[in-house]
DNA sequence: AGTGATTGAGTTACCGGTAACGTAGGATTA
DNA sequence: TAATCCTACGTTACCGGTAACTCAATCACT
């Protein structure tokens, strides 16, 4: 016990005692086990759960790494979760992850298994989800409106005149938060009288490569679409290396928008018509915020880091 | 006791008990706390402590893709840790991940404080580390001979006729994977009769961008270059963008070459000279090398997954 | 000197599982 | 019929910390 008082340093002990237990210390080479203190206490680990769909896809990467680096400058740890975008996998990880007492869960998106749900309700762990914007979280909330983005995009490129437009992506996940941009996207062009001809969503990540041969499959199925909204600047990066190779002028031929302002559009000919979003400081604001939680601090449940229309100069 | 024997299957009781136990859990909400499961067989957890420098370069994400991939499949959990390069940070999460008893290390690159070491050989945990060959690993290793594959590309480069050379980076720790790249590199030209005549480390992430810019600053303060080095794909493609914003043909007027063979370069008008490296292998391997110490069985020490040398079009 | 407060240290019990052992009662065998 | 074994279930102790308590020695103050 008086090792334990030196060792937390909690007082209550004269500094020959100190020496005393450092000295043993130094000489049994002791080394601390946390679990031990976790459990004694009743107490909840500093993990931190952190699922996101996976790596491929970099702006999950940009959030992870906003996440953890505001949890390691708060002494957590991630403990990281890849769900492939499926739910039943995400569930199994939530129960593993809950068996090990974490001290907080963040989750990505907002479409989780019934199942999921019930045992997120009954874990009393304080949770973000995060990307997706949604008005009744489970537990507290950070993220944009991907419909508005998407509405906004397609409302920006019919007042540029487009009539016909495409839409190039790879998620079939109608929860996805990528599917709402396409939504948004859809309505805006409806609203507005245009005509989303072609939408393609391919079995892929999305990356350059999918956006490249998206690009040649939906031109081939219809030449006279007029501008194309890519699921992410990656792949709108495809689309313009395709159009560079066959000799397709951007914009003169045809309009291309991405999503997201990845780094590669930073290096450009041009500067691509995107939808800019702070992706670090989604994972920071919802690391902050689960923080907040954890210490036993209230947090405002829902955070919209919102978004900014990039015009650019490819549309 | 018989309720710890029907949770884990174990044998031992009727079935009329065990309806009995799954009805009490179901009523009682039951959750298990693994934490417990470990304290009490005095075992390892589940966890597997995985450090990378950072998420920001695209080589690490996909090796730790490969990692947490496997790793998942076999019911184990990556902890993640971020060390920003920076050994005081790496030797920090060490101290404080292996007082969380996880069931084993990897970590990114060879270089670790001596205090780092000393700890990792008295925990008693497997160890593999990742990226860059180690003859004499703490514990195991995965990885690939940097320096070969920079003096790989020096000896390609000096046959296309090169006699200038230039690199471009971003790193400035001697220990460091690219650092050794450039070593070999340098040993390559030297060998070969060539000249080095710039080498430029920025202080940055190796991405698009540093890329771009790195270029224009070796251009300025030496023109006559003919061929520059990179330190991976992205700054290569990054130069590549500069080039053709500053009508410099490659590669009638000057060289470029990359390193790592990352997804952008699938979209290039041409194909970029450049080393193919299977990061995603690497990652697999070392989980699975860990697993097999983790589970008692052996593992060969030493895993070289080697690079093949793409001659593309940029030279 | 007597009283109460303070300080430094030790004791006990507990967190939630599980290993190891104990035991009652029925089945099997000599 | 008695010895033996097996099955199903119960008891005890322990993992490594720490909360809560106890206690002796010292100190401050009337």
């Amino acid at each position: 016990m008086t090792a334990s008082r030196v060792l937390r340093d909690e007082g209550g002990f004269s500094e020959k005692t100190r020496a005393k237990v450092m000295a043993e210390v130094e000489r049994l080479g002791y080394f601390p086990n946390r679990l031990a203190t976790v459990f004694a206490g009743d107490k909840k680990s500093t993990f931190i759960g952190v699922s996101i769909p996976d790596l491929g896809n970099e702006v999950f990467t940009h959030v992870l790494e906003g996440i953890d680096r505001k949890l390691a400058s708060f002494n957590h740890q991630t403990v990281l979760g890849m769900t492939q975008h499926v739910q039943s996998e995400e569930e199994n990880w939530i129960e593993t992850v809950l068996s090990w007492q974490p001290a907080g869960l963040i989750l990505t998106g907002r479409a989780h298994s019934p199942r999921a749900i019930q045992i997120l309700k009954g874990a009393n762990v304080p949770l973000v989800e995060i990307w997706d914007l949604n008005s009744s979280p489970v537990d507290m909330c950070v993220g944009l409106n991907h419909f508005d983005s998407g509405y906004d995009m397609g409302r920006f490129l019919l007042t540029k005149g487009y009539t016909r437009f495409g839409y190039v992506g790879t998620s079939h996940d109608a929860a996805n938060a990528a599917t709402s941009r396409l939504n948004g996207y859809a309505k805006a062009i409806q609203d507005g009288g245009g005509k989303l001809t072609r939408q393609l969503c391919l079995n892929d990540i999305p990356g350059f490569y999918p956006g490249f041969y998206g690009t040649e499959q939906l031109l081939s199925s219809d030449p006279h679409v007029e501008v194309i909204f890519y699921q992410n600047d990656n792949m709108a990066v495809g689309a313009v290396h395709f159009c560079q190779a066959q000799q397709i002028s951007i914009p003169g031929d045809i309009g291309i928008a991405g999503w997201g302002e990845l780094p590669i559009a930073s290096v450009l000919p041009y500067r691509l018509t995107t939808v800019h979003v702070n992706h670090l400081r989604i994972g920071q604001l919802a690391a902050e915020k689960l923080l907040l939680k954890v210490n036993g601090d209230s947090a405002t449940p829902v955070s919209d880091v919102g978004f900014q229309l990039v015009p650019g100069d490819t549309v």
